[in-house]
This record gives structure tokens, C-alpha cells and sequence, in this order.
DNA sequence: CTGAAAGCGCTAACAG
DNA sequence: CTGTTAGCGCTTTCAG
């Protein structure tokens, strides 16, 4: 039986190579290498020769202790979700990242966020040199631990986020906002409800503050009762949404942008109930463009570029690595506004319900 | 300004820790290992203060060559596909893989296909010592590079594939062909055509075997011109499909058996245009359950347990890097049959088309 | 062109 | 309980 073969043979050592081929250590190191020191051909041979038949190759611990770069990153997914990799956001974000890693020859590290938000959160992995750096993908808290691991000297580029201090890939949310709302305004709209996102989360602050510009260039007051804080979750959109249509029977929205789809969607369905047709009594705008029901709800929305901000984001942390900035430096990658058929302009009689 | 911090200071080592702490190396050394002696207590406060003073966190390749556990396994995706983790198969795999690597505390490094086929394979980062094993997930050929490594003593996990001498998950492919088969056979279909999947497959293989022995079975011979062989992708499906319909004009089959679901589409497709109905004219079976349009095309298939492939991939790995058993240990993950609305019994006119 | 040897940061003997 | 020290496998300087 050849099971197993030499499973139980330690492994060569670059020792066991130069004695093996009759040469010193440091001719069998210049022949791996390929420098920086010139080996005789027939030298060489001899070393590769001995190198192959041993199977040898050398271990990457040994090297680093040398001071050589790690050849892998970090990829920090710092979500407690179960099922994060083979969502339509990640996946396409960790495509972009492999495909630079693959470019680079780097290897990817996977950090889950399994402690993220832990008292208890551990620094080490994300610190003991087998990386030269991470990417962190679309934190929106918790972004202080990656802050204290930037101050310690490793290189760091948020994808889809951006914090103070940190290096960051995201897209222009404050434009797609304000493109978004102008284009409401435009189609006749002077009642637009908002459903914000988090308030500590930057993205949300900033789709916003898009939404208020749009309101100061046209001049228009944003009704305070028109503005309800989500979490970003289908459920808050459903929720909000109704609380503000019983809140503004007399003089109800005639539009509604929500700072994402899930709320846009559970705000079409507060519609739904209320007997509001969409977009004729009311139009809604989203953002993400995450795979939805669009035959039937055709959400108009913005679909943000995620391959891109994978590629981008690894090539800037890339950058980092190589070039060490002083100051953090803020990509943006914008966003394509897809327009479907849930805006129009309002109904002539503004307020009130239409059924049918 | 307070960027960068100490981002030019080099990070402190062991050394610093004890020379700041006025003790020995050793001493600080078994202060974070928490043994294997034991150090007074006010000694090991004035370590611990200096160490999160200094922001301290010991090299993992420094530990590495002292043989110490890399605390990571690689996770091989052996595929040159653009898109490979956004796929609904790669996605709960990995998911599964993850749920056990944050388990277990250990870091998941990512391996991707670029240079998978080539001539150049590189060996060095599957054996350098940074990971302690890996999971290849899907592998459908080149697996003799995996045994080479495992021949070099790296712990080896495949799922969703079977290698001679190596470890795996899978499921039990031939069981489930064999169900279908006489699911069909029981209907009372006599005259079954099979679309298989490339020979060098060990999935492919034991698919064909499942099919096979469900025919001995039921003494049923099965009718050469009825077997073809595609290679897992739509297309094939339905090129081959439109042969078999031409090639049997006179004598065609009422079911068909796909090793997949994408051929089993194509091979849909390909009814559809000879003006077969299914389930009516020709019954047709799939497998693997992929995201397809079931309203319009209710296949009967076979669901794989993604997820579950996934953490006991892993779990197995961490169980062989434990134990390192001489043989290699097979695990069989049972799939569950999807029944929809693809397979009825054969028409009453054995042949001829109906249109209508 | 090649060899000898120092030393990277750590752990775990060995010696108090 | 603590300190001193060898050595893990490599790269690279210093000597030939």
C-alpha cells in the first residue's frame, strides 16, 4: 500500500539541500532567488536538481523573519451574518478583491467577523505579519478597531465605507442622492419623505445629506415629519412607512426615496396596504439595485459598481503597501442611477387616497 | 495632525517587551503563552501593562519556526472562472468552510485557480507553512496536483469531489441517480436517455454508475444510442440532445436523465423546439438544484447540502490535522430529492411527436 | 563565483 | 519563581 508515503518525513530544509548538492546555504538561497548574488550554471543544476527531487520549497515563516513581505492580505468581512459570502454584495466586492490578489500573487486571508463587536475583540490575527495589509468590506460600525490596527502601522483601505483617518473606496453617495431627489423635484414633487439609514453609519449620512442638497438648490423646506430613521433592513422600511402615512393623513408625500432597497421595498409594501398605487399616488427610489422582484416592482434605483470596488479597493491597498502615504487617501467609484417605473409625477390632487 | 501615528515606529518585539519590563525574555514569553511555567503574579501585571502599552502582539512566523500551529488552512477554489464566489454553489460552501474555520479560531486563506491547468503550477504556496491544511472545494480535474501536495504530508480535504488516497466529502451521487432512475423506471418509462458529464469526473462517474444499476435492476437494457456525453455546461446539454432527438427520430425516449441541472435545461430547451411537452411527451430529470426558472420549468432534481459540505469539509480537515490517520477518510453527506413537476408517466403512443 | 556565520523574534530547554 | 541561551530556516554580509 502507498498510502501516505512519506507523510511522516519532516520537511527539507534548505540545509538538507546544500549538504544533499554539495554546496553552502547561501549558494542554494541565491539559486532560488535568482540573485542577488550570481550562481555558476553547473552549480545551479546541481541545486535545482537536489531541489526537486527533495520537493523542496522554503518556508515562508523563515522569510518573513527575514523581513520579506508576507505575499497575502486580509479580507475583513466584519459581519456576524451566517451566510455573508454568497450574498449578492459580497461575493461580487470578494470577486474584485481575488481578481488583484490573483493579478499580484498575493493570497487572500479571510477574517470573519465572528468578535467584531466583542469586548473581547483580538488585535493579534489581524497584526502578527502573516498579511501586509486589509481590505475592509462595507463596515458600518465598530470601524475604531480598524482605526487602533492602522495606528499600529498596517495598511488598511475601507471598501464602501469611510472613517476618519482611513484610507476608503466607496461611491458617490451624496451625488446619486441628490440626482435622485432633482429628479423627483423636476417631475413636480415638493412632498418627499426620506427614510435614512443609520445615523452612525457614514453612507447613510451621506445619502442625506444628498437629499437635502437637492432641497436647498430648489429651495424647497423638508417637512421634519417626512424624515424617518431606518436600519437599513426591509422591516424598519415597512414600519416607518407606516407610521408615516398615520402620521400625515391630511397631507401625505407624494414621493418617498429610501436609503436603500430593502426599506424601499418594505415601504412599497406599506403602500400596498394603504391602497396607494406606485408610482401613481406615490413614487419610491432605492439604492443598491439588489436583486429584487423588478418584473413587478420596478424600483428605480442605483447599482452601485461592487466588482469595481473589490478591484479598486485591492489595488489601493496595493498602493499603500508600496508606497506607505502619510495622509489616508479617498477613492470614489461612482454609481449608475437605473431608472425603472417607480417614479412619475404626482397625482394632480395632491393628498388623499385613490383606490383602483 | 495625528495621522499616521507611529507608522514609521518598527512594532515591538519580545525583546522590547522585556527589556522594558525589566525581566527576562522567557518570562515575558510565558506571560503570553500563559505557561508552560507559571510567573508571579505582579511580575506578569507589570508585563501585561507594558505589553498593551507598546501595543505589543508576537510575530506569527517568529512562532511558526518554532513549530507552533500556523492557525490557518488554505481553501482551494480550483476554477479560472471570472465569477467564482458570487455563484450560488461556491457561496454556501464557503459559508459552511467559514462557520468551522471561526470555530476553531482559525483564518481561512484563499487559493484561486489562476494558474490551475498551466505548466507552471506553483506549489510553494500550498506547502510553505503558512496554512496547516486545505479544503479544495469542486474540483473536477487536475486533482493530481492535490495528491502531490498531500504527498508531501499537508493534510487534504476535497468536497464535492473523490480522488483515490485522498479525504473527501461528498454526496451520495449514486445513490440519488440511483432513486431517480427508478422513480422513472416505476412511472413506467422503459426508454430513458442519459446526458452525462465529462468522463474524468469521479462525480460524473458514479452519477452514470447510479443510472446503470437502476436499469440492472429492473433488467431494463439500456440502449447505446441513448447515452451521451456533455460536460456539465447548458449548451452541451442541448446540442447533444438535439442529436439524440435526430439520431432516434423513429424510436425516441420518453424521460431523460441529466447529470446536471444546466444540461438538463438545455436539454429542455431542446424538447421544447422539437415540440415536446414535458412532462408530458418526455419526462426530464436534473441535479444539483441550481436557482433556475422552476415556475416555468419545474425540474425534478437533486438538492446538494451546500452548506453542510462546507463545515464538514473542514471539520474533517481539522480532525486529520489532529490525528493524522494513515488511510484517507471518506464522509458521504446524503442529497434530498426535489420533486417538481418534470416527470410523469411515458405518453400512450410510445414515440411520435404531439404538438398541442 | 562560493563558504562561514550573524541574526530575524520567538519558545523551551537548561541552569540557577 | 526567574534568567540565560540554543536554535527553528532562512537571507545576506563579510571573508575568501
Amino acid at each position: 500500500m502507498m498510502t501516505g508515503l512519506m507523510a511522516d518525513k519532516r520537511r527539507p530544509t534548505l540545509q538538507d539541500i546544500a549538504r544533499e548538492a554539495g554546496v553552502s546555504t547561501a549558494t542554494v538561497s541565491y539559486v532560488i532567488n535568482n540573485g542577488p548574488r550570481d550562481v555558476r550554471p553547473d552549480t545551479k543544476r546541481k541545486v535545482l536538481d537536489v531541489i526537486h527531487r527533495l520537493q523542496y520549497s522554503p518556508s515562508s515563516a523563515a522569510r518573513q523573519m527575514k523581513g520579506l513581505p508576507a505575499h497575502a492580505f486580509g479580507v475583513v468581512l466584519p459581519h456576524e451574518v451566517e451566510s455573508v459570502i454568497g450574498s449578492p454584495y459580497f461575493g461580487p466586492i470578494l470577486d474584485g478583491v481575488l481578481r488583484v490578489a490573483r493579478r499580484d500573487h498575493k493570497n487572500a486571508m479571510l477574517f470573519t467577523g465572528a468578535t467584531w463587536m466583542d469586548e473581547a475583540f483580538d488585535f493579534s490575527p489581524y497584526v502578527d505579519g502573516r498579511t501586509e495589509g486589509h481590505v475592509v468590506i462595507g463596515a458600518s460600525n465598530g470601524l475604531e478597531r480598524m482605526l487602533a490596527i492602522h495606528s499600529r502601522g498596517i495598511p488598511l483601505v475601507l471598501i464602501n465605507a469611510r472613517y476618519p483617518l482611513l484610507s476608503s473606496v466607496d461611491t458617490n453617495n451624496e451625488e446619486c442622492l441628490y440626482s435622485l431627489t432633482c429628479h423627483l423635484i423636476e417631475l413636480g414633487h415638493k412632498r418627499i419623505a426620506f427614510l435614512a439609514g443609520p445615523p452612525e453609519s457614514t453612507t447613510a449620512q451621506e445619502r442625506w445629506t444628498g437629499f437635502e442638497r437637492a432641497h436647498r438648490q430648489y429651495e424647497i423646506l423638508i417637512d421634519e415629519d417626512f424624515v424617518k430613521v431606518g436600519n437599513f433592513h426591509f422591516q424598519t422600511g415597512y414600519e416607518r412607512t407606516v407610521s408615516l402615512f398615520l402620521e400625515t393623513k391630511d397631507n401625505p408625500p407624494t414621493a418617498l426615496v429610501a436609503a436603500n432597497d430593502d426599506m424601499a421595498m418594505g415601504a412599497w409594501k406599506a403602500a400596498i396596504e394603504f391602497g396607494l398605487s406606485v408610482p401613481r399616488d406615490l413614487s419610491i427610489t432605492g439604492f443598491d439595485n439588489t436583486p429584487q422582484d423588478f418584473d413587478n416592482y420596478p424600483l428605480t434605483t442605483v447599482e452601485q459598481p461592487l466588482v469595481e470596488f473589490g478591484i479598486q479597493g485591492a489595488d489601493l491597498l496595493m498602493q499603500i503597501v508600496r508606497e506607505r502615504p502619510q495622509q489616508p487617501i479617498e477613492v470614489t467609484v461612482p454609481s449608475r442611477i437605473v431608472t425603472r417605473n417607480s417614479t412619475a409625477p404626482p397625482p394632480k390632487k395632491s393628498g388623499g387616497k385613490t383606490s383602483q
